[in-house]
DNA sequence: ACTTATAGATGAGTTTAAATCATCTAAGAG
DNA sequence: CTCTTAGATGATTTAAACTCATCTATAAGT
C-alpha cells in the first residue's frame, strides 16, 4: 500500500515554502497540481497534514512531522545524486606538469567540443583523493605496469627551435637540455641509445639537465639549445611549427603513461576520456 | 533537472535484494518494468550503476553510494509515512475505568463497524504520552471546562437491578451506594439535590461509598441494594435490562466528560470518532 | 463600501511517465 | 544437450500526473 513519491515531493516543497504556488514554481507544475497532489495525500493517510486559512495554509503538528521527514529523506537523496550526476559529468584528471601543459592543456577544448555534455578539469600533481572519480594519469616504468592500464609507450628524440639551422653533430659543441626525473626509481632517459641508433658518439655534446622536461622544450623553443625528450609532448609543437625534428630518428623506451586501474572507472564520462585520450596520444 | 522517483525506488529495492526479479516482486512490478528504471537511470546520471554479469547484477562502488544514500532517505519517509499512516487508522481513547466499562467497550464493535477502515484502542488512567493521537476523555467540572470541548453533561439517578421490588423510600432501611471521586477536587455526587427534587428526606438510607461508580453498579446489579450514579454510564444497561430505573426523576449536575482542546485532532479518524462519541453519549 | 487581485479548490480533459506484453539472449542447472 | 531462468529491448497499453477552465473566499487597493 504506497503513497504517491510525487505527492510527497509536491507536499514537502509546499511545506517548506508555505505556499502551493510558490512550490508550484519550484517544481515547474501548476498550483492546481500541488493542490491535487495534497488533497490525495491527506485522503490517503486520513490526516490534514494543512491547516486552510483562507487562502493561506499552515502546517498541522502532523504535518510538521511529515514535512522534517520528508526534507530530511529527500535531502540525503538529492545530495547523492548530485555527486553522481557531478562524476557523471565531470572529468577530472590529474597528471604530471608536462603531459598537462604539452597534451590535456591545448587539446581539452577539442575533447569538451567533442563531448558537450561532459566537461574535464586538469590538476598537476600526485595529490591521493578519496574521491574514485579521480582518473590519475602517471608516468613510469611500463615493466611495472599492467598492460592493460598502459595508454602510451614513450619513444625520444632531439628537437630543436623551428627554423633553425640543423645542427652539425660532429663539429660544433651542441648544449643539449634533457631530464632528471624526480623519481629517482626510473631509470634515465635513453640519450645513450639514441646516440646508437643515430651513430652517433656525442663527444661535442654539453648536457644540462631540468627536472621536468617542460622546462627542456621550453628552452629548445627558445632557440637556446636541443632538447631530447618524449615525442608525445612534442607532437602538437611539431604541428605549429613551434619545434623541429631533424634527420634522426627516435628510440623506443621503457616509460610510459598509464593510469591505474584503468578499468574500473565506473562514469560514462570516464570511459569516454580514457577513449579519447589513447587516441590523441597513439595517433 | 530531475531524476525518476519511481525508478529511484526500483534502484534502491534492486540494489537492496541484489536482483531485479526480486525487486520486481517487493514492489508489484514486472522485472521489466525494473530493468528500464535501471537502464534509464543510468543514461540519465552517465553512469553505470550494477555491473551485469552473465544473468547476475553487482552493484558498482558508485552504485553501492547512491543505495545507500537512497536507503536511508527513503527509510526516513516511509518511517513518518507508516507514523502518520497508523494514526490516521487508529483511535486512541484513554478514559475513566467507568466510562471505558459501560459505554467504550461495549460499543466498541459498533464504532468499527461503521468505520472499517479504523480501529479502536481503548485504555484506562491519565498517564500523559508525547503522542498527540491519543484522545483523552476526562471526567470533571464543567465550569472549568472549555465550552467547545464538553462531549456530555452528566445527569444522576438512582438504579436497581432488574426484577426487583421498587422501595419504599420512607419505610425500610435502604442500601445506596453512591461515589466518593479520587479526586477530591471534585465535589460530591449530587445526592442533596435529587432527594431535594425527589421530595425525600433520606433518613433512611444507609450510604456506601465506592471509589468508582463502576463499583456501586456492579453492587445494585446484584441486588446487594440501589446505586446512586451517571445516567450515561447506566444507558446500555437499562436497555438490555440488567438495571432498572424507578419513579425518581434525575437531576443535572455540574459534572461533564470533555476532551481537552477537541478541536486539535488532526486526523480524520479523530474527528469521525469525536463525532460518534458525542452522538453516543447524547441520543 | 466597492472593485480588483490573488491563492487555493474542484471537476473534466489531456499528456506523459510507468507499466506490461512479446520476444530475445546468454547464463546456469539438470 | 536440453530446459530453465534472469535480464534486455522495442512496441503497446495503462494509469498517474498534469493542465485547463471555473469557482470561492480572502486580502489589497481605491
Amino acid at each position: 500500500m504506497q503513497v504517491s513519491l510525487q505527492a510527497l515531493k509536491a507536499f514537502e516543497a509546499a511545506a517548506r515554502r508555505g505556499s502551493f504556488k510558490l512550490a508550484a514554481e519550484e517544481l515547474s507544475l501548476t498550483p492546481t497540481a500541488i493542490s491535487h497532489h495534497i488533497t490525495n495525500l491527506e485522503s490517503r493517510l486520513n490526516v490534514n497534514l494543512f491547516h486552510r486559512l483562507g487562502r493561506r495554509i499552515l502546517l498541522t503538528e502532523t504535518g510538521k512531522r511529515l514535512a522534517k521527514a520528508t526534507s530530511d529523506g529527500f535531502r540525503k537523496i538529492d545530495s547523492a545524486l548530485e555527486e553522481v550526476m557531478k562524476a557523471g559529468s565531470v572529468v577530472r584528471v590529474t597528471t604530471t606538469s608536462s603531459l598537462a601543459a604539452m597534451v590535456l592543456i591545448p587539446s581539452q577544448h577539442e575533447f569538451e567540443q567533442a563531448n558537450p555534455d561532459i566537461s574535464m578539469e586538469i590538476s598537476t600533481g600526485e595529490s591521493v583523493d578519496s574521491q574514485s572519480y579521480i582518473i590519475p594519469i602517471r608516468f613510469g616504468d611500463a615493466s611495472l605496469a599492467e598492460d592493460s592500464d598502459v595508454i602510451r609507450f614513450e619513444s625520444f628524440n632531439v628537437f630543436g627551435a623551428y627554423g633553425m639551422t640543423p645542427p652539425s653533430w660532429s663539429n660544433d659543441p651542441i648544449t643539449l637540455f634533457t631530464t632528471e626525473w624526480k623519481n629517482k626509481s626510473l631509470q634515465d632517459p635513453p640519450l645513450g641509445a639514441w646516440l646508437e641508433k643515430n651513430g652517433l658518439d656525442g663527444s661535442n655534446i654539453k648536457l644540462k639537465k631540468f627536472d621536468q622536461e617542460l622546462f627542456g622544450i621550453q628552452q629548445a623553443m627558445a632557440e637556446n639549445g636541443l632538447v631530447f625528450c618524449s615525442t608525445t609532448l612534442t607532437k602538437r609543437l611539431l604541428k605549429s611549427n613551434l619545434l623541429q625534428q631533424f634527420e634522426t630518428r627516435s628510440v623506443k623506451s621503457d616509460f610510459c603513461y598509464y593510469v591505474p586501474n584503468k578499468d574500473s572507472f565506473e562514469t560514462r564520462s570516464a570511459a569516454r576520456f580514457l577513449n579519447w585520450i589513447e587516441d590523441v596520444l597513439n595517433q
